[in-house]
DNA sequence: TTAATAATCCATCAAATGATGGAAACATTA
DNA sequence: TAATGTTTCCATCATTTGATGGATTATTAA
């Protein structure tokens, strides 16, 4: 019996899918309280009962929406170990924060979304600390930080967990932080990328992150 | 004239001021649209039209709590400027991230308004960028990475917006990561130190900031 | 003391919101 | 075609929420 969730990844056409999909853009513009189901059955083109047919009470739908999101941040990862394996630990580094920054800057919903559920107190939430801990281990492997799941030092943790956050932050407060900086959407990227790796790679290997700065220093 | 502000600091007894902790409080928990004026008025055990009565509509109440929270801020600000005038670059940053960290620790909601503040999408919001670029250029001063607020590069900025991030959101998330990283209220602002400086010294400087480690290699 | 001002509460409103029952439209299968 | 199951919508409810008018009490000034 496949889940309500394979169903409606199998038809994206359906009503089902769509629902999801603008409940998971909604959600991570405004949150869960922020998010009325009127407004993601507006934004779906149905009448709200259709979306309580499909998918119950809103804290079920929204529940959806992060089992969704999280499956896709895993395969994600997978994508990086097998792009980082048996390279040098800077080269690792530097890939893992290219492809994370690429996806999440595909994805914004993703980082909305996370950053979200880590903030909010609210009971209704899915267990994503599991998750997001399991994510963090993942890194911490492929990046050779550690040799399995259960020898991951705390100081790797805490490092990747930090350098996570800038990304999802960076990505999720783009509209806040891009005119602080007063570069064009493009830019931007590359400078949090750069930004990123100014701090990633010396801390991990001891040498300087600022050669290789195709950005000008102006501004 | 004093404006309402002023007045509610000068007498922090009275209900006017005590509105303004509550919602303070619980505007950084639930977030502008998940916290109610019922749920302020019951914090402080008054009638919702008490409330209203002293700051009209709840979005100026918002508005004020933000504008406080901003005062405060930049006086610690002051504070890390005076301490680090004179001192290295490493020894700026060293203090810098103190600072911050136990300001921010000790008054989370500092923490849990910005980034809600950064994140929500609505409209009702005070300016809070233009705020956050003075804080931004003014560590950039202080920290003599700049010279004044006109000439702060591009690199600069994005640096000190990860870092400054990077605090906001250990400590508006404690409750999420501190689980993961498995130790305890005290150790955690232990962590969070000693995590950032590993980051920052070494990009900084050029020299490693692994040495002078107190914590433990385990877990 | 008395008049005026400030502060507080009670009752209530209108709008928004989560949620549901039931009828109608549509699709599937026998 | 007839029968059965699925999907959609309309109408409606009970609560919650932001907000206000007006009466009542406390405070201050004359």
């Amino acid at each position: 019996m496949p889940s309500p969730l394979e169903k409606a990844r199998k038809y994206p056409d359906s009503n089902k899918a769509r629902i999801l999909s603008a409940a998971r853009r909604l959600f991570g513009e405004h949150g869960f309280q922020g998010t009325t189901t009127r407004m993601i059955a507006n934004a779906v083109g149905i009448d709200i009962s259709t979306l309580y047919y499909h998918w119950g009470e809103k804290a079920d739908l929204y529940e959806a929406v992060i089992i969704d999101l999280n499956e896709g941040i895993e395969a994600q990862f997978k994508i990086i170990e097998r792009l980082a394996r048996g390279r040098s630990l800077a080269d690792r580094l530097d890939i893992a924060m290219d492809v994370m920054c690429d996806y999440l800057h595909d994805t914004p919903d993703v980082s909305n979304l996370l950053l979200l559920g880590y903030f909010s107190k609210s009971k209704t939430e899915v267990s994503l600390d599991e998750k997001v801990a399991g994510h963090i281990a993942n890194i911490a492997i492929a990046m050779g930080l550690a040799i399995d799941k259960q020898h991951v030092t705390l100081q790797a943790k805490a490092r990747i967990m930090t350098l996570w956050n800038a990304v999802l932050n960076f990505i999720f407060g783009e509209s806040f932080f891009r005119p602080i900086l007063g570069v064009d959407k493009t830019a931007y990227l590359d400078v949090v990328k750069e930004t990123l790796k100014f701090l990633l790679i010396p801390a991990f290997t001891g040498r300087s992150g600022d050669n290789g700065s195709k950005l000008p220093e102006n501004r």
